[in-house]
DNA sequence: ACAAGGATTCACT
DNA sequence: GTGAATCCTTGTA
């Protein structure tokens, strides 16, 4: 499911924005996954049905969105972690500060913020007419790179992530520190 | 009830 | 490249 959404356009409001790169999270078998110790009031949205979403907010100051992804009762999901503003720029500016327009959505705290997605979202179906909506491309033109999760510090190494190759707007890649050494070296 | 640490970003060097 | 900001969720006592 998750490269399947690279190209795709998620919408709210005046604001849409091109997924340019995710990564997956598989609950049961995935210890990096927030569901991976069983169903609680946080991640309850991922026990549910595909397509809606799960909201949640870290480092005492970001949201970050996840479309669900397996069937009900199947916690599964894609973190959407960066994109490119298509629509609604002077919306998308305001909330971002300083940032260049580059910078709008590069990165899974700037795109919910961007779009202005946060608590009140929790649990919106995006493949239908709601207040949210995501369209996925109906033709796959995109060249599709995998690597190691960003920002985990349990099985980072699992290609789970996944992007648009040569994608300007992929956001920067940083290990966690607790992560330990890569599995591959990295190139300087 | 308490402590730990996090699916990050930004400013600054 | 480094470090700070900041608060919620979770596991353990």
């Amino acid at each position: 499911m998750a490269p399947s959404l690279l190209g795709a356009i998620l919408r709210h409001g005046e604001v849409a924005v091109r997924i340019t790169e995710v990564e997956a999270y598989n609950g049961a078998s995935d210890p990096a996954s927030h569901a991976y110790r069983g169903r609680t009031a946080r991640n309850a949205v991922m026990f549910g049905p595909s397509g809606h979403l799960y909201l949640y907010f870290n480092y005492g100051m970001h949201w970050a969105a996840n479309v669900v992804c397996g069937p009900d009762g199947r916690a599964a999901g894609a973190l959407l972690r960066s994109g490119e503003v298509v629509e609604g720029f002077d919306v998308a500016r305001s909330r971002r500060g300083t940032a260049t327009d580059r910078d709008l959505a590069r990165g899974p705290g700037r795109l919910t913020q961007a779009l202005g997605l946060t608590s009140a979202q929790r649990g919106t179906y995006v493949f239908g007419a709601g207040p949210v909506t995501l369209i996925r491309p109906t033709i796959e033109g995109v060249a599709v790179a995998s690597g190691p999760r960003v920002g985990v510090s349990l099985e980072a190494d699992r290609p789970w992530r996944f992007w648009i190759a040569g994608d300007p707007y992929v956001s920067a890649y940083r290990r966690s520190p607790r992560a330990g050494p890569p599995a591959v070296p990295e190139l300087p």
